[in-house]
DNA sequence: ATAAATCCTACCAAATAAGTAGGAATAGTA
DNA sequence: TACTATTCCTACTTATTTGGTAGGATTTAT
């Protein structure tokens, strides 16, 4: 399961987007208003999300969040990485987490594994194409069915 | 990712499966010396396998452990369900574990519930139909390739 | 009887997750 | 210049989960 930095990451990159689209940062606390994320973790959650390059931010009165790319180039496979650790569910068919397998002898031969691999990929194959401009358009998409 | 427990199970009830094929049931000190997995902690792995329905037991001198239906009807899925919780990303769109999503007013028109379930069904598509006997198969065959 | 096993209850320690507190630094505005 | 709204930074707290361990009761084959 996705830990509530991750959820709420996302829900806030969406928030995000949507401000920046208008022309303007989203501060903390207007994240925080509209989302119902506790606003000292939300602080935090940005503060990493600015660490790990997906946000930049303007200090200061009328300052706040801008995402420091287009959203159709934020992936939530990307994301997920940050804020909660291997998309894998073993570390040992982890790409980016990788860590020896310590109870299987040879890798090549245990049959968790191949599986393991097949399971990483077909969910990469979701996560690593789908983008907050994506999320973005299915929410408008389903509020005016007729658009 | 997927706990120790979990892992532990799978690694487990293959050695259970071998075995059981062998015409004899597989006992918690046998499993834990060919595997490493620390003994007592295996023994309540095992009870809850054993409540679960994966397997069954016998008492006493020369008893152990049985699967208690073929290996290729133990699927990973209902493991990983039993012994890690959960193969949804989120609550909201879990099969057997679902909670209404606190942060989102409708369920139909969150853009995450929508990409959520695709990644469910893709994750279910391989470890529902993934078996104990198919992971031992793995196994055989890539220790022999030229079977 | 005895040895080999499961069964059962309780406990424990470390790690992780989720969040809070308090204030310093910065930038725009009156 | 003062004021206010904001991010930035460090540290603390608290609850839950994870990965075990301890010790003994019960059952069964020999």
């Amino acid at each position: 399961m996705l830990n509530k930095r991750s959820r709420y990451a996302i829900k806030a990159l969406i928030f995000i987007a949507r401000a920046n689209a208008l022309q303007h940062p989203a501060s903390v606390s207007s994240i925080a208003d509209t989302t119902t994320i506790p606003n000292k973790f939300l602080e935090s959650i940005l503060h990493d999300l600015k660490v790990a390059g997906f946000v930049l931010s303007r200090k200061g009165s009328g300052g706040g969040y801008y995402l420091s790319r287009t959203a159709d180039q934020v992936f939530l496979a990307d994301l997920i990485r940050v804020m909660n650790g291997p998309i894998a569910m073993v570390p040992c068919v982890s790409l980016n987490y990788y860590e020896r397998c310590e109870y299987c002898a040879d890798e090549r031969t245990c049959g968790i594994h191949a599986v393991m691999e097949e399971l990483r990929d077909a969910s990469l194959a979701i996560l690593a194409k789908t983008s907050i401009a994506d999320l973005i358009r299915r929410e408008d998409w389903m509020k005016e069915p007729e658009a």
